[in-house]
DNA sequence: AGATTGCTGCCAATTTCTGGCAGGGTTTAT
DNA sequence: ATAAACCCTGCCAGAAATTGGCAGCAATCT
């Protein structure tokens, strides 16, 4: 196994262990030397990947995904620059600093001609209506979405009725000028869906819901008739 | 200057040359044997590179661009993951396609149990609006805008009157509902919005226009008092 | 036909990588 | 406070990979 290979045994051998893993575990997994270890964690390090290591504990890679090197054509470039422009400009808050650092850094690594082509690639992205309220609110509940949390809500209805629900949260959908928030209502036992402006609170409890992320949206595409992606 | 570095390097060099660039030339320049370069050449092309070699010729690399490792956040993969399910939703045939193709690329390098998280990403985009007349042609002209050439059309302004015009189109900007050309008009001998569902006929002249795309593109920029990106 | 160039196998010299050791520092547990 | 566990670095000899030269074949261009 060449060592780039290695390298990514080893990212991926750091995402299995949920606790701190020991530099002799990683070592004996990969079958290499402590002292070789300590090395490639290094070099992952220095290649942007987020191992943290504490002296009497282990070590834990902070959740993210380390790709290795890959090739794209002219056209893939320009659908990722122009998705990350869009997400940039209608993404809230946190999601749209998330998607200009990602742009940032796959930028930073181009070649200088090449960076200038692509940072003044010709797809641009119209700025859309003013963000809908409730915009801030987004990326808590992406948050709760991501840990499988329950959100507490109270929410306005079309027909102007206020109610407060228990929900588990899986998805967001975007729309041109609206967010829907994908859910289980507890309280009406079912799949619903909720504008995020027509949220008025929200309340986050530290329960995990009792049913897998993943699972609820085949769930609920099934039930909806929707296709896979 | 590790082999890693040097491959990079390599595709650099590669890139700066647009003929075709013997083995013998790039050895030089890398300062390394041509029996070396032949193997890196392979373990560029291992790695993905679209690097044709052609006895008796050189090489020439298609287009594109090779990134080296990154390290992504959870969220900035999730602006990625919707960002090109947005592109694939919204984007012309031409475009979709390549958004398509970039997020496979991007899943299918992942350890399995991070794909699933992936696929199963809970930002989801809504369908548009029925896709505005003239999508179709987007890929002719964002082909025309890469290469710089001029572009005849024929237009309806918003008052009705239809005119023929000869353009140089250099940037497309993607509004909910339309797609908006950015264009020199020769006619008009200034700068042009088209809307696409305007545009009735569109012809491609082999010409190339005088100017630069990017120049155009800043200069219209602060016509319009755009900031940068 | 001859020149140019891509491409592969082989092998010795060179360079890099590796593993063990020794020692220092920090955190956790007792 | 002491001990144990662990991260981290420098050093060095042995192991492994890389490199460059050579020889030879195939495809392409003039």
């Amino acid at each position: 196994m060449s060592r780039s290979e290695r390298l990514l045994t080893l990212i991926q051998a750091l995402r299995r262990h949920r606790r701190p893993v020991t530099g002799a575990v990683l070592a004996e997994d990969l079958g290499i030397s402590i002292r070789s270890l300590y090395r490639d964690i290094a070099t992952l390090q220095a290649q942007g990947a987020t191992i943290k290591g504490e002296a009497g504990v282990g070590y834990v890679l902070k959740p993210g995904y380390m790709l290795p090197p890959l090739m794209f054509s002219e056209e893939e470039i320009e659908a990722i620059v122009l998705g990350q422009r869009w997400v940039a400009e209608r993404g809230d808050e946190s999601l749209s600093k998330a998607a200009r650092n990602a742009l940032a850094k796959i930028l930073s690594v181009l070649p200088p001609d090449l960076r200038d082509e692509a940072e003044l690639s010709s797809l641009l992205v119209g700025p859309g209506e003013p963000l809908s309220v409730g915009d801030q609110e987004l990326a808590q509940i992406r948050a709760a979405i991501r840990k499988e949390r329950k959100l507490i809500i109270t929410y306005s209805d079309k027909a102007g009725e206020t109610t407060q629900r228990t929900t588990w949260p899986f998805a967001v959908g975007y729309f041109d000028r609206v967010r829907v928030v994908v859910a289980w209502c507890e309280m009406r036992e079912g799949f619903r869906h909720f504008r995020t402006d027509r949220i008025h609170a929200l309340e986050w409890i530290d329960t995990r819901y009792p049913r897998r992320r993943a699972q609820l949206l085949t769930e609920w595409r099934r039930s909806e008739g929707i296709s896979g992606l």
